[in-house]
DNA sequence: CATGAATGAGGCTTCATTCAT
DNA sequence: AATGAATGAAGCCTCATTCAT
């Protein structure tokens, strides 16, 4: 057996916890089980990480790293502000496309964990704050431009806060309370609600 | 030492979960843990309830009850429907006036709950449930008399999900990352967002 | 409610742990159990007895002595010491007749915390002298009387101590490994090797 | 310190328990005490077995499986059935020579655990079926071959469940009530009882 | 790089017993 | 004589992490 690079390895462990975090949470991902999941032993998982936390941390910033690109991929032909609004509520709640289900659960457990975690906390706080970083910037741009009004109380970094929430919403409940959502409506929702925020058309 | 009832005892030992879960999130709320904070033995907590998780359901229950209770509260003076959907999101976003921050991150930390225990999700959905039913009445209701209208994909059900995922990433975000949301824009946003949905003035 | 008597309250208790023991064992009777079983509290057991086993050496008594009662009361009619020995092993090995199931069920279960607890190994080992005497007596006179005849190795009390271990491994297996033992044989098995210790017609 | 492979760390938590439950009863066979006595750390039980209860089976099955080698060796020069059925109890009844003390203690506490653990009741149960399979096969064959009679009431089963009674017996009233039976003539009285059962000579 | 045995702190729970009422 | 809340000592087990090989 050819010895795996450390990157190679870490990217494998770094998938498993993905997926076991999937399907069972991260207080049953236990290292054992991590280790398992990838098809190696418990010490090497902490021979390429300093700790189990800094394995969640490189899954995090994983996670980030590809919404962005799919929101760059997905902003490429926009013509306007509102299509990059749109661009951006689609690369998230069009998970059937863009995004894989057990992204999306390890998501919603990764939010759990940076309660109870603060060094989790605090790349989470910076992770969202990237990602929606372009969206209050297109919103920002489309005010400027006369192409969105925001009521005067709220600015274009509230409404991009606000889009935000109103996805990490529907990712929470999505797996929290699935049944009480119903299928399919979340994109289109999501759509009618910005629009009325943003006064576009 | 003075005997206190069940039911006190109860309350005492649901509150002191409370507070520790509120700022040290659940996994490290141990029964040692909420022992100390409720100033009794770890042993009482078992006599009282079952399990652990017994308590952070009766606590479930708690809230659940507060929020339908204040629900009730804020719409007796509503004249249509409209009025209902605010008061609905009136008493969810302005924990400022109408629950304690202490409740919020529980709630928060209770969804990162439901997501590992099984018995805490099923409480869970039923609970988020229950919360929307009066929300979704009201949209029905509003929709029916042409208060409101929604775009053919949408259904009175879906926009009351819709709304309830805004009101949960709120909670999930003000929590998280706190500092992604602009202070006191939550309700202008929330309210602006529902507007656009339902077609209301 | 007319208080009770500390005689009839023991006896309850006594009782109550006849049956959780029987069909739970000793392990899961516990304090509180009993006390649901009896229709009573925890705090009026230790009110009545010192402890819990107190309540099981009662237990053990009780059963001796109705054992014994049994013994002369099923010795009455008998003739001569072959009839004594058929006696005492009716009395045990007829438990559809003589004795309940609870009781064997109990019986096997101080027997193994005869093993745990030396105060009760100490009153059990007593016990089962005090139920071999009559049988060894029997035996003793049936051999001076040329009744029985044993082989030179086996005096009356080794002979009353085989047919003593072979009602007591009946009951053990009887309740550990019930299918090994066919049913309605032990009796007349018991009868076939007494016989043939005793060289009895 | 050394590493030692599993094997052989499973054999000695067994054998640690073996002499803990030995000379303090499975109750007190803590796995602390377990721990102290195998010279290593509780975790590490729990490491090489899922479960305290795993243990014990596993010393069951040693128990069963160094029996089962007693007997073949036993039996070896065996000429006929009733030779077999002596050496059935030889094995068995001479842990002078055959068994040491320790496993016979064990094999008591083994019995009243079966009546409290389930798992550990089905095990047992298939064990005692396991260790009479052989002893029934040569009464049967002895009974063929016009080497044995039975009483028409008593089948070779129920002759070989009467000779495993007899012999649990022994074991139980021997760690329970030592006294009650004289030193050495288990065997002798055995034997003749048997023969009685057997009408051998 | 890799293994897997070993550690040790700590978690939840059970239960006989005590005690205020 | 009776209640039932309260105690506290253990018990079993989990798990991230370390370490000898």
């Amino acid at each position: 057996m050819p010895r795996k690079s450390s990157k190679e390895r870490r990217a494998e462990i770094v998938d498993a916890l993905l997926r076991v975090m999937a399907d069972q949470g991260y207080a049953k991902a236990t290292t054992a089980k991590i280790a398992e999941e990838a098809g190696l032993t418990q010490g090497l998982i902490h021979y390429h990480f300093k700790s189990k936390q800094e394995v969640l941390l490189e899954l995090l910033k994983r996670i980030i790293d590809e919404q962005q690109q799919a929101l760059v991929d997905e902003s490429v032909d926009a013509k306007n502000d509102w299509d990059r609004v749109v661009a951006f509520i689609t690369v998230h709640l069009r998970p059937e496309e863009n995004a894989d289900p057990h992204t999306v659960a390890s998501w919603v457990t990764i939010t759990a964990e940076a309660i109870r975690q603060p060094e989790v906390g605090e790349v989470f706080t910076q992770s969202v704050a990237d990602l929606q970083a372009p969206l209050a910037e297109a919103i920002s741009n489309g005010v400027a431009s006369g192409e969105f009004q925001l009521n005067e109380s709220i600015g274009p970094a509230a409404a991009a806060a606000a889009i935000m929430s109103l996805i990490q919403g529907y990712y929470n409940l999505g797996v929290t309370a699935r049944q009480v959502i119903p299928k399919g409506t979340a994109f289109d929702s999501a759509l009618s609600m910005a629009r009325g925020l943003l006064h576009a058309s």
